[in-house]
RNA sequence: GGGGGUGCGCCGGAGUUGGAGAGCCGGGCCAGACUGUAAAUCUGGUGUUUCGACUGAAUAGGUUCGAAUCCUAUCACCCCCA
């Protein structure tokens, strides 16, 4: 199949376009056009909230590592540097020099992550700043306007996501509430246009936490907004991995089969694969660069802390069989060395490291869901990723 | 050479009026956690143990019902004088 062709042909009328379903398992290769790029899918965008993905410079991202798409953060954008510089320097591609694509969440999560430091009402959430305790209203419509000055390609639907447990009346009203506000953000998107000069996906998020009965309503409801990208939230805040996989396979088979779907905030390179699996083409995580700060790196050949002893005096290369020249550049004494001494090149490196891990995942997906042997691949590979080094 | 002071657990610090030390703070070290980033963070462990206990306040003695604390000697380090 020619990608390519198709890719230019359909550009200009559509921005997410499925390219392969195998047979023996819902999972998709597409292409999410956007005007600073394509994302070739599956695809794990890395996380860089303020401006930055953690330790990595963009050039390394763009030209070393290939990431075609990155986060950047509503809340926290908009606490620092704030909508003025964000305004004056251009949006955020121009500020942080970056020409791919970027999506931005919402501050759907810090209404997760800052639970004890905001209040929802009906009318939208008041964060008390967690840098100097001051008072912010965020409402759905300042949330899309603030997401325009921002200027992503793809901006979120401003959410509620539900803590892990939930008990369902709370769910319930919080899955209808963000209903309500998903009808607030589409009004206020419709309302004004792109400020930087390109198209900008708004993207509707499926909540209902564990409970089938309201996934199914919300994913539902979702479908009614017209959209590339349909996102799945409130997942991975701390239910088992069997309840995130139930709902996740419910919700892709009722989000429209012609257009992405994004699990937020998914996770753990197995969790990747399993959700691949069930039908998701797009998905975000602070693992990888989080835990590479915190020294553990994801290899072929199972997960390494680099920090503990065992790797001492082990001079071998970092990952033989890595995905980006570090890994052979360095070896796993040396790396451990930096962490020992909190030389920060120890962060960098695992972060490069776990971010080109992630991405080459992800393109071998790809390639395996092309030629159809996506399931017996995924087998092997979920049987090396589980061993711990 | 004389005088004074201080000595504890991997390291540093605090604490000690003769009344229960495996005890406090920091560091190091050893592990663990982390999922739309309040995170280069957080949590736990760090004498031995057969899990009942045992040993333990520089070293060796002594006084005492009881000593990290008082006494003697020795050793080490610090300060002052010569």
């Amino acid at each position: 199949m020619d990608e390519c062709f198709i890719h230019t042909t359909i550009l200009a009328l559509v921005s997410f376009q499925l390219i392969h379903t195998a047979t023996s398992t819902k999972a998709r290769a597409g292409i999410l056009s956007t005007e600073h790029g394509d994302v070739l899918t599956p695809i794990f965008m890395p996380v860089g909230t303020l401006g930055t993905v953690k330790k990595l410079q963009q050039y390394e991202l763009s030209e070393e590592i290939q990431a075609d798409i990155i986060l950047g953060n509503t809340y926290h954008l908009y606490l620092r540097p704030g909508m003025d510089l964000m305004e004056r320097s251009g949006g955020l591609h121009k500020f942080i020099n970056w020409d791919r694509p970027i999506l931005t969440d919402s501050g759907g999560y810090q209404v997760y992550s800052l639970g004890d430091r905001r209040k929802i009402t009906e009318e939208g959430v008041t964060f008390a700043s967690h840098i100097d305790g001051s008072k912010h209203h965020f409402t759905p419509e300042s949330v899309m306007d603030i997401q325009r000055v921002i200027g992503a390609d793809v901006i979120m639907a401003f959410d509620e996501c539900t803590p892990y447990p939930c008990d369902e009346n709370y769910a319930r009203m919080s899955m209808h509430m963000t209903h309500r506000w998903l009808e607030r953000c589409f009004d206020q998107y419709a309302k004004r246009n792109s400020i930087h000069g390109h198209r900008q996906i708004l993207a509707p998020i499926v909540q209902g936490s564990v409970y089938p009965s309201l996934r199914k309503q919300s994913a539902e409801y979702i479908t009614r907004k017209e959209s590339d990208v349909y996102a799945i939230g409130g997942l991975s805040v701390g239910e088992p991995h069997e309840d995130m996989y139930a709902m996740t396979d419910l919700c892709t088979s009722i989000l429209p089969e012609s257009k992405a779907r994004y699990l937020m905030g998914v996770g753990t390179p197995m969790n990747l694969l399993e959700c691949i699996d069930r039908g998701i083409d797009m998905f975000d995580c602070v693992l990888p660069t989080r835990n590479a700060r915190h020294g553990l790196l994801y290899t072929n050949n199972g997960i390494i802390n680099i920090k503990n002893s065992k790797w001492k005096a082990d001079f071998s290369q970092l990952d033989e069989t890595g995905a980006h020249r570090v890994d052979r550049f360095y070896s796993k004494a040396y790396v451990r060395h930096l962490f020992s001494v909190g030389e920060s090149l120890g962060q960098q490196i695992a972060s490069l490291h776990n971010i080109a891990f992630y991405l080459r995942l992800m393109r071998e997906a790809r390639a395996h869901i092309l030629d159809d042997t996506f399931s017996s691949w995924k087998k092997d590979k979920l049987v090396q990723l589980a061993i711990r080094l």
